[in-house]
RNA sequence: UGCCCGAUCGUCUAAUGGCAGGACACAGGUUUCUGGUACCUGUUAUCUAGGUUCGAAUCCUAGUCGGGCAACCA
């Protein structure tokens, strides 16, 4: 459960978690998050921060802080503090002290000196182009470095001379050896170490080299006992450097419980811009305040803006983790800040637009004070602020409107409203200026409908207000989203999307006198209006700054947008009808192995064999000649069990899926064991689930389908009677489903089937079972 | 284009061969001195085509679309 009271949701990486501690990998969970020292904090962060966190929390495991500060260039200390602050603030707790990357730089010297050792790293003297070229491309591999064979011994010399300051910047690296040829580019004898003469926020002048991302970070987590090293997407094709790192450069109970690296999508939304470099510009430029500008999707802009840790958590949970690349609308957003704020934020009454209103009824000087609730109904708390009713007050100018739209309940001519905590009162009169603009609403009051009094009529609508005398002039800012188009820059350059209407100052509002020392942070609710937090920048006593954090939801505007949608000259967008397309018969022969036959008269071979010899399908004959293992394979199969087409059939569907990382040659059985497996699973004795069954069996630990199907008393069952008893039991065992299919649910003929076959051990024939099931169900639904 | 990854309501996410579920959004309604809140009801989805299976979102094959990767950054 998280504080929503939403309960916590599984997702792929606790079932790696729960995975690893079934199996005792680990008997604990330890979880960091590894922030560069180099910018802020954005909504971005909190979701892996929330990840992070949350799953050594539920776990009982430790999350830990960790700066990954191994580029002294463009790291510095004061972001060390705001990344502190901003994940206290987000309320994740993490184990103390702080770590930092640069804490382990001997151990990774160390770990470097391993690798030269082995001969898995050497010195490189190339120049950053020479090895950049060396690289080769995605379609050509690299070329070998003319120090790549350089001795141990001289790696080692050479690696401690540049530790020792002998060499200037620039003029040698550490690359690791791997394979310049790798189709992972990453493999091409990536950079370990780099030289740079530079002061370092923590080490100082201690180093002059200093470690790369990829040779630094795997360590870092293993050197804390990291048992889970979770990251966005991004970083999926770097996990084979981490995992290369680790085996290579770790040995005994370290290598055994070292990390490993586990990916997951990264938060994106709509309408704003998630990059350190993004926000610099807009900060540079001017078109935000600075970093903390509520607009900013920092957490030091959300802070500004109001919006609540508790909300952000909130959301986390509620979007969930996973692998797929998403952009989550705004409106999770939006609904968990309200659920927050509206259980917390004490209501007052805040005229934005302010419309002088004289209530004629009256009497002139005279004042009535109001005792008013600072909670609804609704909201199960105590509290209350004095209001002051006067002859001269303000209401909105939103909500007086000279010719009303259908179904308006606010104010118009003529119209009766009741005012928040006050008395109903009607307009009689509008006063307006040269220019025809309404300058004043006169209106009479009707005493008897003071607040909390029962009134004889209904009325539609409630205002609020402020009285002219009892109120304060205060600043209010409407922020709304900074960005005109979903995805910014997707056509041009990113701030050309900005939108202009993303802050609009209202610099005349008014608020009810009971705000006068509200405190800077604090948060409350402008009835009907949204919810609001008092600046911790600019709000002063007697100059009270209010941010709009988020507007109450306003099904009104919403009536009012469609209807102007469904105004006649409405645009529809229509799209021209997709022809349907006649299925066009398709080949689904893979060019790999078309290129494989052409190459192997082997496997040319095997496939004129199996398409005109064995009665194979073409289709299924090209999966079996891919490769000369899986050729070899099936002949032997054959040679024990010669019916082409079922060899085929369970080759294809269920070995394929095996053989992905591995040939037919390295499979714990052998061709022969295989034919014979499908000469059994052919001759009706067994189920196709218990064939399946045996054959992963099989699959997993070899053996002999014959001896595996006996041993689990696996044989199909034909027998009428016996078969009626299971689906009498399965029936009588589920009562409830039974009421439902018979009310009509029959997809849960499925479900039937699979609790006889369960019961059965896999044994039942389903062909037999399917008639007498749907017939059972089927006779007393109809009675 | 080499390698890797992904695709389920409008959006996010469950379902690990057996009832396609939840949340947000949307639509309608009830309550209401906030057109707020709360509550009720409803609409909507397995990328395509073949195959395996009694049964496929899930397994196999081919394709389509989307994303990532070639810094001495992290």
């Amino acid at each position: 459960m998280n504080d929503a009271g939403r309960p916590t949701r599984s997702n792929f990486l606790r079932d790696v978690v729960d995975a690893d501690l079934a199996a005792g990998r680990h008997s604990t969970v330890v979880t960091r998050f590894p922030p560069e020292p180099n910018g802020f904090m954005h909504i971005g962060h909190a979701k892996a921060i929330w990840v992070n966190y949350g799953i050594a929390r539920d776990y009982g495991g430790r999350f830990r802080l960790r700066f990954d500060d191994t580029n002294p260039e463009t790291e510095e200390a004061r972001y060390v503090a705001a990344i502190e602050r901003d994940i206290a603030w987000l309320g994740c707790d993490w184990e103390k002290p702080t770590r930092h990357a640069s804490d382990y730089f001997d151990f990774m010297y160390d770990a470097a000196v391993t690798l030269v050792r082995k001969g898995l790293a050497y010195v490189d003297d190339q120049t950053q182009e020479e090895i950049a070229a060396g690289r080769g491309t995605i379609k050509e591999p690299g070329t070998a470095s003319p120090f790549r064979e350089r001795p141990a011994a001289e790696n080692l010399d050479l690696l401690a001379r540049m530790k020792a300051s002998e060499f200037p910047d620039g003029s040698r690296v550490l690359r690791a050896k791997i394979d310049m040829a790798a189709p992972n580019l990453l493999l091409r004898d990536p950079i370990l170490y780099r030289i740079r003469h530079a002061r370092h926020h923590r080490t100082g002048d201690a180093w002059c080299i200093y470690p790369l991302y990829d040779f630094a970070h795997c360590l870092e987590d293993a050197c804390e006992g990291v048992t889970h090293s979770f990251c966005s997407l991004e970083f999926e094709t770097r996990r084979a450097l981490y995992d290369w790192i680790l085996d290579n450069a770790l040995e005994g109970e370290a290598l055994a419980r070292r990390p490993h690296q586990y990916e997951f999508a990264r938060l994106n939304l709509p309408y704003t811009v998630m990059s350190k470099r993004k926000f610099i510009r807009l900060v540079a430029e001017g078109h935000v305040c600075g970093w903390d500008d509520p607009r900013l999707p920092t957490l030091a802009g959300l802070r500004r803006r109001g919006v609540t840790p508790e909300a952000i958590r909130d959301f986390c949970d509620m979007i969930g983790v996973a692998r797929s690349n998403s952009v989550v609308d705004v409106g999770k957003l939006e609904y968990c800040l309200r659920e927050d704020l509206n259980a917390r934020c004490p209501r007052v009454l805040c005229v934005l637009r302010p419309l002088e209103v004289l209530v004629t009824t009256w009497e002139e000087g005279a004042a009535e004070e109001i005792d008013a609730p600072y909670w609804p109904r609704d909201v199960p708390r105590e509290g209350s602020r004095t209001i002051t009713f006067t002859r001269r007050i303000y209401v909105d100018r939103d909500d007086f409107r000279e010719s009303p739209p259908k179904g308006w309940h606010r104010l118009a001519p003529g119209r009766e409203v009741r005012l928040r905590h006050g008395y109903v009162i009607r307009v009689d009169d509008v006063e307006k200026d040269a220019a025809g603009n309404v300058v004043r609403l006169l209106c009479s009051h009707d005493p008897a409908t003071r607040s909390g009094q029962v009134v004889g009529r209904k009325v539609r609508g409630t205002v609020h207000w402020v009285s002219a005398e009892h109120s304060l002039p205060c600043e209010v800012r409407l922020y709304d989203r900074l960005f005109a188009v979903a995805e910014p820059g997707a056509e041009r350059d990113f701030v050309l999307d900005l939108d202009p209407r993303s802050l609009v100052i209202v610099e005349s509002a008014r608020i009810e006198t009971s705000m006068k020392d509200a405190a800077p942070g604090s948060r409350y609710q402008f009835e009907r209006t949204g919810y609001f937090v008092v600046d911790e920048g600019d709000s002063a006593p007697g100059a009270l700054v209010f941010n709009r954090i988020v507007t109450l939801r306003d099904t009104w505007a919403k009536v009012e947008r469609k209807a102007a949608r469904t105004a006649p000259q409405r645009a529809v967008t229509e799209r021209p009808p997709t022809a349907a397309e006649p299925a066009a018969p398709r080949t689904t022969i893979g060019e790999d192995r078309v290129r494989a036959r052409a190459a192997s008269a082997v496997l040319a071979a095997a496939f004129g064999r199996y398409t005109t010899e064995l009665g194979i399908s073409a289709e299924d004959a090209d999966r079996l000649t891919g490769d000369e293992a899986l050729v070899a394979f099936v002949d032997a199969a054959l040679a024990v069990h010669p019916n082409g087409p079922a060899v085929a059939k369970w080759t294809v569907n269920e070995l394929l899926r095996e053989l992905k990382d591995r040939t037919a040659s390295e499979l714990p059985l052998g061709g022969a064991a295989f034919g014979r497996f499908v000469a059994l699973a052919e001759s009706d004795a067994l189920t196709a689930a218990a064939a399946k069954d045996v054959l992963a069996t099989m699959i997993r630990d070899g053996g002999e389908a014959e001896a595996i199907a006996a041993a689990r008393g696996l044989r199909q069952m034909t027998d009428e009677d016996a078969l009626a008893a299971l689906v009498e039991d399965v029936l009588a065992a589920h009562p409830d489903e039974v009421a439902r299919y018979r009310d009509g649910k029959t997809s849960l003929l499925g479900f039937f089937m699979g609790q006889v076959m369960k019961a059965s051990r896999g044994n039942a024939k389903p062909a037999l079972v399917k008639p007498l099931l749907a017939a059972r169900l089927d006779e007393a639904s109809t009675p």
